[in-house]
RNA sequence: CGGGGUGUGGCUCAGCUUGGUAGAGCGCUCGGUUCGGGACCGAGAGGUCGGCGGUUCAAAUCCGCCCACCCCGACCA
């Protein structure tokens, strides 16, 4: 491709509003232009390095015996009213009418199809097991669209399902997924890992999300160097606290402390209402105090409240939240809160107090300040032996430092973009859209299904995020747009000119793809261009052009030496490691 | 959906507080000089100041409503 024909509108400055270093390059890089809220055009460059992961994900999907077809987005509501989702899924769901007013959905995921196809064309335990997959847009009105392509209401992704006879057997299809999506993060040149997930609305049971690590991401994981555990940060468990409570090592320290944490006593607080304003107030650290929070449970008509008890420095993990109540909740507005325990918030605590009580399970020891039901008064020395009724679980984000659950090595943590999933769904969806087979009794049976997806997009944000410079993007050689990137210095000189043509010819019949920069710009704009778009090798005809001597510049480590024409296939075959 | 912010040439922004001839840098066009790290000189083109309404002799500027986009939160196969 010659640059000088190629739709490539790098831009020097940042685009407005932009933070994410990945949305940054990939506009300032002329990969993507955004026409709408979390809604992009793929450029030409752009779109080579989507097609590149595409056809890695195919070469892998296809070795394990995935078979790809392609499934409409626009699906007839029917089928989401059959599996339920019509329903449980809210705005996020793109739905309109066609002409004769009949309802619409656009496909956020394919399920449904899936289920549908199946219900039609699999019939027995002899057709089973079978792997569908395709590669399609993606349909989602996300509440909040963000970091350019790593959020993003329509968006590619590769998604694959599994039909099997049984549970046992699915754990076959689950088992080849994780195989191949282990090769395909690591073919892309992006670093991920596989961690327990949360299967949401997706259903099902046991599921797993795959994170690279990348500093733009929105999800936050802990993982343990020692023996491998890794989890969300809302999922993982939160293994004891190696330090004793405050109270106690405070007790130890002997007596003369401002505040005496384990005397109950109710102190004046004025003003303080978040912990940080208590914290600094009193002089103590944030894991002295017990903060409680009054939330909301939508488990019936008119939803009921619950006091929640965490330690000061900790932070509620939501989703074990709603897994210990058994049902959604919200966190209970100020009217509410002051309806249910007499005292607005900033000043709740648990002593006294009527509202059924969840504490986490680092409260079980120790004496901490709380508020004290008053306002501007905080009350020390609250244990919650004195709250008999507090039901303990563990409810805290899990958070690096923390013991590891398996080992009790520590934990690392990192934030990551989830780059892939996988899900057991069981027959969550086959059972409703009635996908049976006969087994081999003659029994009617429903399908075990399994769903796999991985976004393209956020392959392609995740390698920049984990692979740039301060000039730019620094491509993984298997998702480059381009594998070189020829430069021609001086497009005036004939004799640069002449062999840098030449070399174009060449390296294209060679099978390389090649940019190359033929425009008649000044050089230094055509140095930046390159670096900027990040080919991995740039092939620089200059001044030496009358020798035979080109430059070749890895633009990974910066290294650049001069090379005779005739060993260049040879030194680029190296860089790009084709041996 | 709640909170905050922004909207001015293609891009990034200034001007708005205190109403009075619409600006800069980059990009673009033409001519010339340059030519290995976003060159220089000269001459140009390009804007209903997000939209509608209001106040005023006069609105980019003040007021109201709406729209779009960004950030925080809620939400998130």
């Amino acid at each position: 491709m010659r640059a000088s024909q190629l739709l490539l509108p790098t831009v020097k400055e940042d685009p407005a509003g932009a933070e994410a270093i990945s949305h940054k390059l990939m506009v300032r890089a002329g990969l993507v232009r955004q026409l709408a809220a979390g809604i992009y055009v793929y450029l030409p460059a752009g779109w080579r390095v989507m097609q590149k992961i595409a056809a890695i994900i195919r070469g892998e999907m296809d070795g394990i015996g995935c078979q790809e077809m392609l499934m409409p987005v626009i699906n007839p509501a029917e089928i989401w009213q059959q599996s339920g989702r019509w329903d449980a899924i809210g705005g996020e769901l793109f739905r309109f009418k066609d002409r004769k007013g009949a309802d619409m959905a656009l496909a956020m995921t394919h399920e449904e199809v899936i289920t549908w196809l199946a219900a039609r064309e699999v019939h027995s335990y002899k057709q089973l097991p079978q792997l569908w997959y395709h590669i399609q847009t993606k349909e989602r009105d996300e509440a909040r669209p963000k970091s350019g392509v790593l959020r993003t209401r329509e968006f590619i992704m590769k998604d694959s399902y599994s039909l099997d006879v049984s549970y046992e057997a699915l754990q076959e299809s689950y088992a080849k997924h994780i195989a191949a999506y282990d090769r395909i993060y690591a073919r892309c040149g992006v670093e991920a890992m596989m961690v327990e997930g949360d299967s949401g609305m997706m259903g099902g049971s046991v599921s797993h999300e795959y994170m690279a690590y990348a500093d733009a991401g929105e999800d936050e994981i802990v993982f343990c160097r020692a023996c491998g555990y890794a989890a969300n940060v809302e999922m993982a468990v939160a293994g004891a606290d190696r330090e004793p409570p405050q109270s106690e090592s405070q007790a130890a320290a002997g007596a003369g402390a401002a505040v005496d944490l384990t005397v109950d006593e109710v102190r004046s607080t004025p003003g303080a209402k978040t912990i940080d304003q208590v914290v600094e107030f009193l002089g103590l650290p944030a894991r002295a105090f017990m903060k409680a929070l009054v939330v909301t449970v939508e488990d019936g008509a008119e939803g009921r409240q619950v006091m929640v008890l965490l330690r000061g420095d900790h932070e509620l993990s939501e989703l074990k939240l709603r897994k210990a109540l058994g049902a959604e909740f919200r966190l209970a507005t100020a009217d509410e809160v002051l309806a249910a325990q007499g005292i607005a918030p900033g000043y709740v605590g648990p002593e006294p107090t009527t509202l059924p009580v969840y504490a986490d399970e680092v409260l079980r020891r120790g004496h901490y300040v709380a508020g004290a039901n008053k306002a501007d008064h905080h009350r020390t020395g609250v244990s919650l032996a004195m709250v008999p009724q507090a039901t303990f679980c563990d409810l805290r984000k899990a958070r690096a430092g923390d013991p590891c659950p398996q080992c009790a090595a520590d934990l690392d943590g990192a934030r990551v973009i989830e780059v892939g999933n996988i899900f057991q769904l069981g027959t969550k969806y086959s059972e409703p859209m009635g996908a049976t087979f006969l087994d081999v009794d003659g029994k009617e049976q429903p399908i075990v299904m399994g769903s796999y997806g991985i976004g393209l997009a956020r392959i392609a944000a995740a390698a920049i995020e984990q692979h740039h410079d301060g000039n730019g993007i620094v491509w993984p050689p298997s998702i480059a747009p381009f594998e070189a990137h020829l430069v021609l210095v001086r497009a005036s000189d004939e004799v640069q000119a002449a062999l840098a043509e030449q070399l174009y010819a060449e390296l294209a019949a060679a099978g390389l793809d090649v940019l190359f920069d033929d425009r008649d710009m000044s050089p230094g704009i055509k140095f930046k261009d390159a670096d900027l778009l990040g080919c991995p090798a740039q092939i620089v005809v200059g001044k030496r052009a009358p020798e035979g001597v080109v430059e070749l510049k890895d633009r990974a480590s910066g290294e650049r030496r001069d090379v005779p024409v005739a060993e260049l296939a040879l030194a680029l075959g190296e860089l790009l490691g084709r041996g």
